[in-house]
DNA sequence: GACAAATACTTGATTAATCAACTAATATTC
DNA sequence: GAATATTAGTTGATTAATCAAGTATTTGTC
C-alpha cells in the first residue's frame, strides 16, 4: 500500500537535489578557471564524433540556446580551451574542438567533481543510493 | 558484477533530467505569470510557519542568496501575491505572507507541474520510476 | 547606557542565461 | 540560374541570478 507521490513532488526533491549538489561543485570548480556549463561543453567536445561538433550540437545536447554557446565559446577560445576550425567547403558550420590544454583543464575538472558528488551522495542512506544508482546509473 | 558507475556521472545524469524536466516546465508556468523560482516561494510560503517567512528563511530554504530574494519579492508583492507584514516589534524582519491571490497563483502553477512532470515521468522504464519514487519519494 | 558586533535586508555592478532580430551561407524550386 | 526558404551563427536588449558594499536594526558587553 504505497503512499501517492505527485510526480510534482517527486520533482520537487530532484530539483532540490540538484540545486544543492551544484552549489557545492561551483565553487571548486571555479579554481579551475571554469564554471559547471563550460565544464559540460568541454566533456561533450572530449568524447564528441567530429560531425557533432557544431554549435547548434552542443546547445541541443547541453540543454541551452545556439546564443549561449556562442557566448561561453569565446572566452573560452580565447584562453586557449576550445578552437574553431573553420571548413573550407562548408563556411557556415565552424567546428569546435577541444584543445590539449582543454582536456587537462576537463580532466582536473572532472576529478575534482567525482570527489565532491562522491562526497556528497554518501549522506544518501543505502536504499537511497541503490535507487540513485538505477534511476541513473548505466543499465546491465 | 555491477559496473563502477562514479558519483560524477550519476550527477551528470541527474543534472541533464532536471534541466529537461525544467525547460518543459517553464513555459507553461510562464502562462501563470510566475517563474519556477517565484512558483517554489509561493509553495513555500503556503506552508510555512510564521516564524519561518522572513526572506532570509527563503534564501536558506530554496538555495538562493538572500538578494535574489529581495528582488523576486518586489514584482511579486506589486502584482499581489505575496504582502510585507512589518512587524512593529521588530521592525527589521519583515516576514512575507502569501495572499489569497498568491495561493490561488500556487495551487494552479502546481496542478500545471503535476501534469507537466507526470507526463515526462511516464517516459521512464518501470524500473527507473521505482527508483525515482525510492530517492526521492516520501520515506514509509 | 554607550560602543561594538552581529543580523536582516537593500542596492549597484556584474555574469550567465534568454529571446528576437539580424547576417551569411546553403538548399530548394520554378 | 534567380528567387525563395532554410539553416548556422552572431549580436543587442533583457532577465534572473550572484557578490560586494552599504544601511538599519538588534544584541551583547563593559
Amino acid at each position: 500500500m504505497s503512499k501517492k507521490t505527485t510526480a510534482f513532488k517527486l520533482f520537487l526533491q530532484l530539483s532540490s537535489m540538484h540545486t544543492f549538489f551544484l552549489k557545492n561543485i561551483s565553487e571548486p570548480l571555479a579554481e579551475h578557471g571554469i564554471g559547471y556549463t563550460e565544464f559540460l561543453i568541454l566533456y561533450y567536445l572530449k568524447n564528441a564524433q567530429a560531425e557533432s561538433k557544431r554549435r547548434i550540437d552542443l546547445a541541443d545536447h547541453l540543454g541551452i540556446s545556439v546564443s549561449a554557446i556562442t557566448k561561453l565559446l569565446m572566452p573560452m577560445q580565447k584562453i586557449g580551451l576550445v578552437q574553431k576550425e573553420i571548413n573550407p567547403v562548408k563556411v557556415r558550420t565552424s567546428v569546435v574542438t577541444i584543445t590539449k590544454a582543454g582536456k587537462k583543464a576537463c580532466a582536473d575538472a572532472a576529478v575534482t567533481i567525482e570527489s565532491i558528488t562522491s562526497e556528497l551522495t554518501r549522506s544518501l542512506c543505502p536504499e537511497q543510493l541503490n535507487a540513485y544508482e538505477r534511476l541513473f546509473g548505466d543499465p546491465g
